[in-house]
Parts: structure tokens; sequence; C-alpha cells
DNA sequence: CTTGACACCCGAAGCGCTTTGGACTCGCAG
DNA sequence: CTGCGAGTCCAAAGCGCTTCGGGTGTCAAG
């Protein structure tokens, strides 16, 4: 079933079928109707390539994922971003197109996406500190959106972030009001971006008291659960341990309760821990009473508002870059306390 | 840059540079050589779209995840699963397009799919008993595979699967091996395919003894933490709690042992549990001593498998249906012994 | 009766590629 | 010298759509 077959079934010219079903005005409102009608009962519905070919857009997105030969790999926010993506695609009417990509040859990567053409616009994943895709894809002309920021890179380009270093700068004062004094930070790999605005905000919060971060309670490395598990067990067996800990992602968090349970102490009554929390469809951190306090902000939502952004650049390419900060939520659960009195 | 000036800027005709390009043999090796050197350098690339609409074929596979309005939406499995697809992808120089559907029309999303044009061959998630999505693809004469299967379908189709009803068989009798005689299971939800032969492994090891299932020791619901931790708590508050679980992820494991460290006992000395483990990259179940006993089978690689049979049949339409049975391994981790002793 | 204006519709070109069906040039056997 | 196959290359059609540049026919205004 194609447009020809469609139109000669109605006795109309292409065009104006064509022209029916894309709404322009110079069709009656009763062949409209009649050719509408037909579409649907002949199951007609164009096909994309030849309709891309024509329009020069492609009506997708392509959303880039480095998959270093180093295990980052898809990380578990990914899902749940892509989840709030494709909501807004499917209102717009774009689909979407992965692409993980090693990260030998980045430049002629997103070159050959773009002239292949089966994307109208690219966002960039997991963006570390002076990424220099953001300057390649810059020249490329073609329009993107970053989900997260490079640091140190002053060109302006899209992008929508959680505020970081804010959102680790009020947990760090929040376990600071609360008396602990000795904090660790369990922070992911600080050659990303947002792990090493975190470290920011984690010690502009401790320098404002006067404190000075101690390298011991500082730990750097991909957020899965025995990491966690790890890094809080080295800590707690310092002669000084910390009495809080701060964590980058829910999954790490797992990890630290586990090693805090296994040397005999509670969660929230002689260690705290304060959390990222993505907000991950099926990793809750509890219902009414979280779990753990935590900096929460959706990764879903990011998604959503990241592809809405994009749509509207491809939409107006003209547009001035734009930039969305997201805040995160604190949120008090069961995992933190007042710092236990010294003995 | 297109076939048209790379043509001129040789002056060769675009027939000419298109076999060169394609590796036809009707031209010179030394013009072939000639045409590859300039494609580089000038940095062409062919349109897919063209080529698509010239040759019949997309070079690309679509994956299709239901996200209904009830909250399964995307699972944690599925960036793995992605990203070994992607592996077969890569090297066959497809791409990969996602459409997350609304689970309403899904017999038009099919064929709307299949009318854009866009892709070669499907993937199925996330299939239910008897889903209605088989026999329909079925008929729409598009290459599927499906990851996973449906019970109570005799007509045949691809598919990948793991061995799923064997993987809990084995569990549950390892536990009944250890004494175990009350095994309470956290199952995912039932209507899915994959958890209804869960549970249907176990009830056949249970009953291979002579053992009835207790239906206060059974649960089946979204596999997240919190609804770990509430079944097993729930289970443990019995007057005759269960001496082991056999749960279904490793995300519902680690409520699990909230629950149980929540009421005081031990993990593997206690209450023992085993857990299904996607093997997944950023949810590893420790290095070298896993820190649960568990059934794995990495869903990578089933991404991997499923990718390169649909690839297959995509390149062969005519091939009759293809199976892949995956067995899991059983590694024996820290959170199983044998049952406490009556008293 | 002619002229625009308007509403509606059509033919054909063109998007960038592949592929069919030749065309041309050699070299070699007849 | 002719014929013929092999080796190279090309022109043009076609994939399914949009869209430019007209074409009708009707009707009110001039």
């Amino acid at each position: 079933m194609n447009l020809k077959m469609l139109a000669a079934h109605l006795g109309l010219s292409q065009t104006t079928v064509s022209r029916a079903l894309n709404g322009y005005p110079e069709v009656s409102e009763e062949t409209r109707k009649r050719v509408t009608e037909a579409a649907r009962e002949l199951n007609y519905s164009p096909n994309a390539r030849a309709k891309g070919l024509a329009t020069g857009r492609a009506m997708a997105i392509g959303h880039v994922i480095p998959i270093s030969t180093q295990h980052e790999i898809v990380n578990p926010v990914f899902g749940d971003f892509v989840a709030g993506a494709s909501e807004a695609y499917l209102k717009a009417g774009y689909d979407m197109t992965l692409s993980l990509t090693g990260d030998e040859d980045e430049a002629q990567n997103y070159r050959r996406l773009k002239a292949k053409g089966n994307v109208d616009g690219i966002i960039l994943h997991g963006p570390k500190m002076k990424d220099a895709r953001i300057p390649f894809l810059t020249g490329l002309k073609m329009p993107f959106v970053v989900h997260g920021r490079a640091s140190e890179l002053d060109q302006p380009y899209c992008w929508v972030d959680v505020d970081n270093a804010g959102a680790f700068r009020r947990a760090t004062n929040f376990l600071l009001d609360l008396g602990h004094r000795r904090i660790g930070l369990i922070n992911g790999l600080e050659f990303m971006d947002f792990a090493h605005r975190r470290r920011e905000g984690y010690e502009e919060a401790l320098a404002a008291r006067g404190l000075a971060p101690d390298p011991a309670l500082g730990r750097s490395g991909e957020m899965t659960e025995p990491y966690g598990y790890l890094a809080a067990h080295d800590m707690l067996a310092l002669a000084d341990p910390p009495t809080a800990f701060l964590t980058a992602s829910l999954i790490t968090a797992i990890g630290v309760r586990r090693a805090i349970h296994e040397t005999g102490r509670e969660m929230g009554r002689d260690v705290s821990v304060v959390t990222y929390d993505d907000d991950l469809s099926y990793l809750s951190n509890g219902r009414d009473v979280p779990i753990f306090t935590a900096i929460r902000s959706s990764v879903r939502d990011a998604g959503r508002i990241t592809a809405e952004m994009l749509l509207r650049h491809v939409a107006t390419p003209a547009l001035p870059p734009e930039t969305t900060l997201l805040e995160a939520q604190l949120i008090i659960g069961g995992s933190t306390g007042p710092a236990p009195a010294k003995h």
C-alpha cells in the first residue's frame, strides 16, 4: 500500500492525497475526509524513508552512548531517561535511534551519523569534563542537547543538567548540621562531569565551615553495589572512621548499608547515609518513608525535558542555545540522624 | 557531499562510484581505489534513507518495548540487553531504533512500524503468556525474534530464552538438598511469561519431593527492592516462617536481605537466599565471592544472541523459525547454608 | 462578456541512491 | 578483417514521497 495505489484507488492524484493527509489547505474538506478514511481503511501509512528523502527531515532523534572498552557500559540510569524522552518523541511523532559507539573515532562516528541522515538531532549522554564531542558537534551544525554539562568549556551549547554541586552542597550541609564532621564521599568516576561537580559541592560545604576534606574519606569509582560496600568497609576500618557517608547512587548506598551492618553498626543511628537518588522506576527508595535520606531528581523527567528542548531546536535551528538546571530535592529518610557523641 | 558530487569530482558516473563503493566486480581495482580514497577524503558516506529507498532494506532493527500505563516501564534489564544487541548490530552495520509504545492499539503500532519501513526486523521484549503480538507479527511477514517465550502458543516462531523453569527447579532442589522445607518464592509479575515459568520450576521441584507449595510463601509483584523487603518481612512474621527465599532478581534479593537483617537474623545462617541474577553490568553480585547464591545468566549475552538470530533471519527470510534455550548457571555465594535445626 | 480571484486539483521534477540494460574498447581466435 | 567475449564504464529508470508551477471551473466584480 503506497501513495500511488491509494491515489489510484480514490481516483485522485498523488499530490492531492498527500496534501489531504498532511493538512494542507488547498484541498476541500470533503475530499480530505474521503482520503483520510480510505487511508485508515486500507492501513496506509507513508513510507518514512521516502518521506524523509523528500522533506529532508528524518523525524528521528539519535541517542549516542559511549560504550568504552573500560566498563562504563550502559548505565542503569539510561532506561529511565529513555522512557522520559520517549514521551516527548511519541507526542511529536518522532522516532528514536540508539547508537552505542566505541569511543575510538568519535569524530568520524558523528560525521557519519549526520551524513547518513537518519536523525535530525542528537542527545549526548555521559559528558566528561571538557568533553571534546561538544565543540565537534557544534561545528557539525546538527542540533544537539547534552544530558549533563562539560566543565571548563565556555562555548555555548544546549544542556539539561541537575545542579549536582548544589545538591551535594546541601547534602553535606545537612550532615554538618547534624553534627557530623567526618563525612565519607563515595563518588562516581570523577572524570565524568557530574561526579566532578558533586565533589566540588561537597568540598565547598566543608570549606564554608573551615573543614578540609580528608583524602582518606574520598573515593571515586563505578557506582556498583560492591564498590559501595568496599569503600565503606575500608573507611569504617580507619582509626578515625567517618560518622556519615555521601554516596552517588542508590545502588552504591545499598552496598554501604551492607558494610555498615556487617560491622555491627546501625544505619541512621551509628552511621548516617545520604545518597543521590535518580528516582529510577525499578529501584524505588521506599514509598512513604524513604529508606535513605536522599537528594532526589527524576532522571525520567530529565529525559522528557531534554527531548523537548531538542525537538524545539530541531524545529527552529536558529534558536540560541538554551539551558535548564534542575534542582534536586532533599528528602529525609531513615538513614540519617545526629552524629553519635564522641566518647 | 553526495554521490553525484563525488562522481563529478572524480569524473566518473554515479553508477561506477556506487559500484566501486559497494564492492561490485564490474569496476577496475584501480578506479575502486581512487573512489574509496576520494570518499574517505571528502568524508562521503551514503545517505541511509536514499539507500534504503533504493534497496528496500532499512539496515535497522526495531526494539519494541511495551510501556504500559501500569508501572512496568523500562526495566533494569533493558540497558544490558541493548548493549549486547548493539555488538551484533555494530558488526553488521545495522542501526537500532527504539519504540516505546503504550499497549493500546498494539496491532496498529506494528502495522505502522512495518509500513513506515525504517526497520527490517523486530525484537520483541517482555512477552506475556500467550502473547497476542506473536501471532500478529507472524501474520505481518516481518522477521522478528522474541526475547523470552510465550507459553500456551504452539505456533512456531523465533525466540531466545533462558530456561527459567529449569533454573528455578535447580535452585529449589539446591535448597531442598540443604534441608530447607519452607521456601518462600518472591517472584516477578506472573502474567509475564518468564515469571510464570519460574513458578512452574519451583513447584515441580517441590512436587518431586512430595511437597505442596504453601500459598502463604508465594508472592508475585514488580521486582523492586521495597517489594522484596515487604514480601520477606511478611513471610518472616508468619508463625511458621520460611528458612529460605527464592527471589527473581538481585534488586529484590537486596530488599529481602534488608528484611532478614531487620529481624535480627543472619543471611546464609538463619535464612538462605537464592536469587536469579541477570549479571547486569552495574549491579554486580560481588567479584570473586558472590554475595548471593544465584542462578545467573547474562542478559547482555542474550541480547547479542537474539540480535544475531534476527540478523540471520533478515538476511534470509525463508529460514525456518529458530530457537535458543540458554542455561543459567548456579553459582554458590554466601547467602545459603544448611537449614537451621528445628528446636 | 471579460476579468480576476478563489477554490480545488493535477503533472512532473526532484530528494540520493541502486540497478537494469546497454555502449565502448580491447585483445584474441577464426 | 570480422566476430566475440571480457573488462569497464555510463544513462536512465525507479524506490515513495513532497512540492513547485501551473491548470481547470465557478462566481462576483468590472
